[in-house]
DNA sequence: AAAGTTGCATAAGTTAATTTTATACAAAAT
DNA sequence: ATTTTGTATAAAATTAACTTATGCAACTTT
């Protein structure tokens, strides 16, 4: 659909560079430089500034990358919607995900699994990255779908509700606190906790979880911060900390009795995922997918 | 940015035949059979049925086009955006029009030719047709822009107010009639009458006009129908009778004093005019187009 | 029903477009 | 100053696209 020689800029401009996207689509440098010049020649404008040995996007190149952008989407919906006329198990397509941590590890890979034995051909990627990175990767078109924590406002995407997450406190089967229960509120301040770093959504919600019972973050014997769900997990099978942790996330450790969940009276943190879209561009590859993930977790 | 291929295709599928097709894209009668039938094997599906002589689109196929046909409008855009960027008189581009016989004889040509000035390299073809096709026109992506006299109500269309259009009663200055003045509304019953043929926008505004006026179309002394504003002018000239013209029509026979308006008390026949385009479609160069366009008619 | 017409498909040869190899040239880094 | 990194250009080689010639099937005509 999109002819070569706009397939080989859309390559120059992802790279920054003819001699590495001559690498990338395996062909030599000086196609590029062909195909390149006799793109410039069409349009008759640079579309590239070459700046010593650093190349830049011309005003006009990045509006015609933009366009490319749509149209290759376009192209990728086409190309799967014709395969599936014929034979589900013949579609071809690509499908790019975005999600934030919890999501991507312990959500969609059951989805796309699923999706994958459905339609064995449609290419599935998964980028994991924090909620803002995933909806700027949404925005420039390096995703078709976005699985995050908040719902935001925005008048270019659509918000669908997926699966409601519960955040629990979790420790050791070791840890004398695993005995004792139901516990309260009040409660957790005595305790000493592990908790994820700043930034991440799961630290968000349970913010916000804990201010509804008038606890502020400040107020818990917070004794270490780990950079992400795993390396929190395995802090907390060897220490005596007490950890928040999403039930997606611990449903194997739970099952094998590693960890125990602290049974709170009236403390419960929830938390929202949402698919992300942009509007109006709410392909049939993306409603399927939607519609199977949806159909695993809602049951 | 649409590859040779895919323009084949969609020429074959206007033209609803592989030689018709070759001879308009002045290649050979199997050049086109070869991309069909890449395209054929790349889809993994027959985009044509062939039914002895005829052929026509599958479902697959049909599908591609379409989908072809907004990337072609995105690609025409985009020659344009990018050209406009360096000057405005090297911008280059396609502009389809599509409007009614008024619009398109006696508004358009004016607005088309003071753009062509401007952008001397844009490729402005106009459609004329009546309202409801071209309205199908622009629902198919055949035009960019059409005006016409009826605010639709269409949620995938926008709606943009032009011009007033006053629509009077006139006869040849040679015509007694044309000696008494003002009359009123209720004089026209007792005078012979020629209008435009039925479906023609024209009548329809004359018939609200008079209605607002409690006078049926059927009340008045109809002599003849013609169709097309010009026949109707020279018919006029030769005979008795009045007829009511849009006063953008008839600017020249005013000014040679051939035609005459006969002045009513309390009858105003108006209409309006819109621009109508694809909801999300606005480019860049719809918008240059209209927005020249009511510079010149609402100075 | 036989002969002619229309229209797409296929094959072989030709032409045009793309790609590679080799090399030049400019800017930045060492 | 020399090497490195990165793009441009030219000529040769490869590949893709096109044309001519011809076949075949379906429909028309007589």
């Amino acid at each position: 659909m999109i002819s070569n020689r706009h397939l080989v800029f859309m390559e120059v401009a992802q790279q920054k560079s003819f001699s590495k996207a001559s690498q990338a689509l395996f062909i030599s440098q000086p196609a590029v430089s062909v195909h390149i010049k006799g793109l410039e020649e069409h349009y008759k404008t640079k579309l590239f500034e070459r700046k010593g040995l650093q190349i830049e996007l011309t005003e006009a190149g990045q509006l015609l990358y933009n366009r490319l952008l749509t149209v290759l989407h376009i192209q990728q919906e086409t190309e799967f919607d014709i395969s599936v006329i014929h034979d589900q198990q013949q579609a071809t397509g690509v499908l790019n995900l975005g999600a934030s941590t919890t999501a991507a590890l312990y959500i969609l890979p059951k989805v796309m699994s699923a999706f994958h034995r459905e339609y064995p051909l449609v290419n599935i990627t998964l980028l994991n990255r924090n909620s803002e990175i995933v909806l700027q990767a949404l925005l420039d078109k390096e995703i078709n779908i976005g699985v995050t924590e908040e719902k935001g406002q925005l008048s270019n995407i659509t918000y669908q509700s997926f699966l409601k997450d519960q955040i629990v406190a979790v420790c050791s089967k070791h840890n004398p606190l695993a005995r004792k229960k139901p516990y309260q509120p009040k409660d957790l301040l005595q305790m000493p906790v592990a908790i994820r770093e700043r930034g991440s959504g799961t630290l968000e919600a349970i913010k916000q979880g804990l201010q509804r019972n008038k606890i502020r973050l400040n107020d818990l014997q917070i004794k270490v911060r780990l950079g992400g769900t795993e390396a929190l997990k395995n802090f907390l099978l060897e220490s005596n900390c007490v950890g928040f942790l999403s039930t997606r996330s611990i449903a194997k450790e739970l099952q094998h009795g590693e960890l125990t969940i602290l049974s709170f009276d009236n403390l419960r943190i929830e938390r929202n995922f949402y698919f992300i879209q942009r509007k109006g561009e709410t392909s049939e590859l993306n409603k399927r997918f939607i519609k199977m993930a949806k159909s695993i977790y809602n049951y």
